[in-house]
DNA sequence: TTGTGTGAATCGATTCACAGCC
DNA sequence: GGCTGTGAATCGATTCACACAA
């Protein structure tokens, strides 16, 4: 079992790895890749054992396989579908940003002007009603949410009912959800205001 | 001292407690506001304990007071000004969107195309090399890195020499600065990647 | 009687430091 | 000789369970 803040390390790590194939850089240490990943290499070594042993000792680690070996373990050496509802500036940053290892499947938003209308790829804006029919038709969908708040949890049952167990969540909103479902938050509001509490922490000893 | 890991949840009890606030609530048990807000009472009443004796035995927490003291906490009783460099889609997105307690004081751009033209509020979209000059001018503001990762490097540091202290990074980089400067990360791909190796999890169990 | 505040126990993650292998 | 992999120690966060105040 990998513990869960290794996890949440690996994408950074594969980050790392990938710049480090394309720059053809072929061995790389524990040291050296810690240091690029921004984390102490004690910490890496241990993410990295808890996968398997794939270092060689007195030498370091060979990038192209554990690049492969993480990208493995991620699951993101097949493709997953991205199904986004709310196209206001962030859904459309994600469709156009639209990360490796994700395909942006389809897109909905409850703005009738919105629906009809053609984003990147020939990708059309669908309507909310469209969604369990759609959703039904791909396999281990990942739900993006990015409407406001109040119509979060609506759209998130929405989802839910149509299968989908993996969500993405960018209304600042706390989202009810079976155990089996799995919802991760991106709060703009949060990350600044633990910024402001540090800042204003430094006022105050200053 | 406050925990870290406390700190990371204040924001979610001030928003659920201006909620209740809103509605007109004025008394709530730790039972009810950690179901609120997704945490366990026990976890919730460690939490609020670490800031201050603010319940009373047997009753509960008064709305209006634990609010006040939570954003007194937090420093979002007064508001920050927002420096946003990068005006893509997440860039405007922000622009936009305002949480309160912070104020966009400026929006920056590499792109000439874009410079000059008006975002919201009479805001105009400035030159990198205005942005020394305009930093300067704020007190304690706090830099959005809203760019491509090949630029995030270059503005964090333009942001530091300035003498900004708080960095909110959308980039997919490692930002290196000084350590009395706090960078936090919001990474959309990271995110993504962490529920597809659960939904793969699910996939290989099932 | 009710629900907060907190010692004590537990759990998980990080760090230390070195045995083991190339 | 050098660097990985990992027991053992440490640290921080969470949970338990109850004394205490209203």
């Amino acid at each position: 079992m990998i513990p869960e803040a290794t996890i949440a390390r690996l994408p950074i790590y594969h980050r790392v790895l990938s710049e480090l194939v394309e720059s053809g850089v072929s061995v790389v240490s524990s040291e050296q890749l810690a240091a690029a990943a921004g984390v102490t290499s004690a910490k890496l070594r241990r993410d990295l054992s808890s996968l398997g042993s794939y270092g060689t000792r007195g030498v370091g680690y060979e990038v192209d396989y554990l690049s492969y070996q993480v990208a493995l373990e991620l699951g993101i050496s097949r493709d997953w579908p991205l199904v986004v509802i709310g196209l206001g500036n962030l859904g459309r940053a994600l469709v156009h940003y639209g990360p490796r290892g994700f395909r942006v499947a389809a897109v909905f938003d409850a703005d009738p002007a919105k629906i009809g209308q053609s984003v990147q790829d020939g990708l059309e804006v669908l309507g909310l009603d469209q969604l369990p029919e759609v959703v039904r038709g791909l396999t281990s969908a990942i739900g993006v949410i990015a409407t406001p708040a109040s119509a979060a949890q609506e759209v998130c049952d929405l989802l839910v009912n149509s299968g989908v167990r993996s969500i993405l969540n960018f209304a600042p909103a706390l989202l009810a959800v079976p155990t089996d479902v799995e919802v991760r938050k991106v709060d703009l509001a949060s990350e600044l205001q633990i910024l402001a509490f540090h800042e204003q922490q430094r006022r105050e000893t200053a």
